[in-house]
DNA sequence: AGATTGCCCGCAACCGATTGCGCTCTTCCC
DNA sequence: GGGAAGAGCGCAATCGGTTGCGGGCAATCT
């Protein structure tokens, strides 16, 4: 694959490889005939600097990466990811450096940085050990632009992005106490992750503080299916928990479905709140903490751009709040696993003063 | 941001670069005990290849681009493309190229080629002019490797990766039309889009073979906000329509959003029939046509690995089906508009047959 | 002992663009 | 008319890695 060079537009012209380049990039010292021929025979050749060339000579890639540590499945089977992916993709489009992306279980955070396809990179914070975190460093140290978004394990020089997570928990325990519930159940994170455990801390501290109990914890990976089977472990030990917590939207979402399949549904029976407020929980009324991942993602990527032009950056605040959707209402009379073979009684009553509604969430055919 | 170089490793090892890049390459002319002499270095100064100098000799980038010609936040809000990206990266990431991610309105699908960033490309056949199709044919032709997903303007020689809509589109015409229904309404995409056109024949030509009279067609833009105008143009006009198609499921979500705001729901007062399946179309219970979107971006990565690496590959075919899922029934016995105030005896008939339901999809809160 | 063979390795020229430095030619001035 | 200034352009090195070719050296053969 031959495209056309700097070295092709000065053989045509007759000039020197340099003049065509000086002429290109508006040097002062070319006459003004010499820079409009070479820039008239470039376009119509349709001459674009070869970018190995360009990145060889000036030391710099021009190009951002994104690792995301997870299967490509198992990332966009998330909508989290793609709206950080919006967030990112939107400022690399507008400040001009192309996004690397890779999405792998083992990932190698430091390949693309060594191998200079990238200037600068960005990763989730929380999902790095500490020895990766100390070569990033390194790195850093030697002009790469590294930003994280959450926390990793430890305090590090590394920019991290991240979004005060407690206020949209603090409002959402506030609700659920206000509405009268007492007895909830989290459903977590993977408690290996230092995120998922500052999350579920936060749930804690938020929930006692407003005197809820916490019947039950349990740890899912973050995924639909763990979510499902977490709600299923908690109906079959007919947990009273009259809400649940979940570590993230998707997990609330297998929740919605479980409680579906067992001829339940929130809030009459239980209330249910997520974490992320991805579009879909909008879609489907899941009451839910909302984080501005878009945000964390654009936030991330200029500084990166501000690092890597040597810009200052100040760094934005981004914090959480809870949105009330139509899973969260007051705690039903009896606990859900008192009305088994039909929730009759909680059903009429809801009919009572809810609008007549569309049937809810996927259920088995 | 300086690395370390081949260089730095002959100097320390007083051998030529030449050596040290052979012994890495294991090039049998050099003898193990420089071989291994070199590699261990390499490994303990963590050297990577500068990717930049071997795109230059190897005249190959090593990266494949993809191109989508939307705003980053047109993107992500359609969980389609997350699908796309979900076996585009999935493939890549595999095959050992990263993916150079780029979303634009205005894009320019021939720079990264031209600058010999990419070896390859991969973008939306739709959206494609006449002179976008020559361009990149011409691009092919001198070694570039092009992929597009959906069907461009014309024919061309480029490599087209399309899914066959119409055997899903016929499922559910014929479903509809054994469930009773007898008029529809076709909320289509844009109709400047040449997709959009194809798959609103493929809805007109199987909904007239099973007798379904059109009695309306809006154009939307794909959006969730154009179905949801749509369904309130719908809903006004008193459209006596019993099914509505959509062109794709984000409008469909729209509708029924529309539906719930105006306290209807589906397939109560009328049945929804959404196109792509995307994940949030299975949380909320949308009946809809499947269209294998990930293996639409896995196929059309495969073709592209292939083609750079001169293999052989043998296109799969693709089709779509249709999945009945809880947004159709049988047609209502009155019209959504003859019920206004409340459609009170289509609900009570509702219970009877269904389950108890979760209260359904977004509503104004 | 001298010639041959083969093993290892270095020299140098690329790939394409950028840039410091110096050369040439014009023009102006004394 | 001769020298200086300055405009306009070319030479060559450089970025880091690859690769064709040739050279040095030791072992082997006659």
């Amino acid at each position: 694959m031959r495209m056309v060079t700097l070295q092709d537009l000065a053989d045509r012209l007759g000039v020197a490889r340099s003049t065509a380049s000086r002429a290109l990039r508006g040097d002062p010292q070319i006459s003004e005939t010499t820079r409009s021929r070479v820039r008239r025979l470039a376009r119509s050749l349709g001459y674009h600097p070869n970018a190995a060339a360009r990145a060889l000579t000036h030391r710099a890639a021009g190009a951002v990466g994104l690792v995301l540590p997870r299967t490509a499945t198992f990332v966009f089977a998330n909508p989290y990811f793609a709206e950080l992916l919006e967030g990112l993709a939107a400022v690399a489009e507008s400040v001009g450096y192309p996004l690397l992306l890779s999405a792998s279980p083992t990932p190698d955070y430091e390949l693309w940085l060594r191998e200079a396809r990238v200037d600068g990179l960005v990763t989730l914070g929380s999902s790095l050990g500490e020895a990766d975190v100390e070569r990033l460093e390194a790195l850093a140290a030697l002009g790469a632009a590294v930003a994280l978004i959450g926390e990793p394990v430890r305090p590090t020089s590394l920019r991290v992005v991240l979004c005060d997570e407690r206020p949209g928990i603090e409002q959402a325990c506030a609700r659920l106490a206000h509405d009268g519930h007492d007895a909830v159940a989290l459903v977590a994170g993977p408690s290996q992750a230092p995120y998922a455990r500052h999350r579920s801390s936060a749930w804690r501290d938020a929930g006692e503080a407003h005197r809820l109990e916490f019947l039950r914890t349990i740890a899912g990976d973050d995924t639909f299916d763990a979510g499902r089977e977490a709600a299923g472990a908690l109906l079959r030990s007919r947990c009273p928990a009259s809400a649940w917590l979940f570590g993230n939207d998707l997990m609330a979402f297998g929740a919605l479905q479980a409680l579906d399949e067992a001829g339940l549904r929130s809030p009459d029976d239980v209330s249910v709140i997520g974490f992320d407020d991805v579009m879909p929980s909008a879609l489907i009324g899941l009451s839910t903490v909302h984080q501005p991942i878009r945000e964390l993602g654009s936030e991330a990527m200029t500084a990166i751009a501000a690092e890597l032009r040597r810009q200052p950056h100040a760094s934005t605040a981004l914090v959480t709040r809870f949105v009330p959707r139509r899973t969260t209402a007051a705690p039903p009379r009896r606990t859900p696993h008192a009305s088994e073979g039909g929730p009759i009684d909680s059903e009429r009553e809801a009919q009572a003063h809810a609008p007549p509604s569309r049937s809810g969430a996927a259920r088995r055919r």
